[in-house]
DNA sequence: ATACGACTTAAACCGTGGTTTAAGTCAACA
DNA sequence: TGTTGACTTAAACCACGGTTTAAGTCGTAT
């Protein structure tokens, strides 16, 4: 099996070596394996975790509920209900988040329109 | 004009107190006048920019930039220009922020697809 | 008169999510 | 042999966005 150095999985997912080292204290990269002179080896498996937490942290997920969801992974297929739930769960909570923000555009957009308009007028002005 | 007490302004727009005297701090909320005693009158207007301050903020826009902006607007029309400029890069950093959400919901639908898939082959393993 | 509720302040405090620092180990290359 | 470069650790540090605390001032209702 292939393994993979602290800095390979960093250029990869081009985020810091200090992040990886701390997710992993945060135990969100459990059981990564060491080498002869104590170094992490990240199998595919950890990247795979990886891309998970990210995702999960791109989508607002506080750090400890992506442990609690790491930690039912780590424990089997025992708690597929549980993270059902939970994707199911959090799922709407990013779908509500990406309506307030929709929503925000729209008065982004009407204070853009102002401006383009307000722009146009002092360029009418000016031409006078 | 009719002005409104601090408590009425939170009640309204469902946010502490102590929020809204840290906004004032911060500068989001400009040139808000005193009441013989002391105590804040917010006017029409300051409902209006709270309005925005909240908008912005439910973008993620950073105080110091919300501030920036706020700056512009008191500072009145010979700041128009900036002020669509910034609220245009704003715009199109909340719409990546949208499609970097809406692509990891996709992430989260496969992973309910999978544990949905997985409940069921357990319940069909437990009626036979 | 007094007690209550709404307000005031400055300063201290807090959780979150990392980042930085300092000191050290190790492998490989000149 | 010695000096890079990639790694290790624990602990300190940081920015951000508020929240809480403590002590005090009003206006009004009883």
């Amino acid at each position: 099996m292939k393994y993979f150095s602290i800095g390979e999985v960093a250029a990869e997912f081009n985020i810091p070596e200090s992040t990886l080292r701390y997710y992993e204290k945060k135990g969100l990269l459990p059981q990564i394996e060491r080498d002869e002179a104590g170094r992490r080896l990240f199998s595919e498996d950890h990247l795979g975790l990886l891309g998970t937490v990210i995702c999960l942290k791109n989508t607002n997920m506080p750090i400890s509920r992506i442990k609690q969801y790491i930690d039912w992974v780590v424990d089997g297929d025992t708690t597929t209900a549980l993270r059902l739930e939970m994707m199911r769960t959090h799922k709407q909570a990013v779908l509500a988040e990406i309506s307030l923000m929709t929503e925000a555009v729209g008065g982004i957009d009407w204070k853009i329109d102002r401006y383009v308009k307000r722009m146009q007028e002092k360029n009418n002005e000016s031409e006078e």
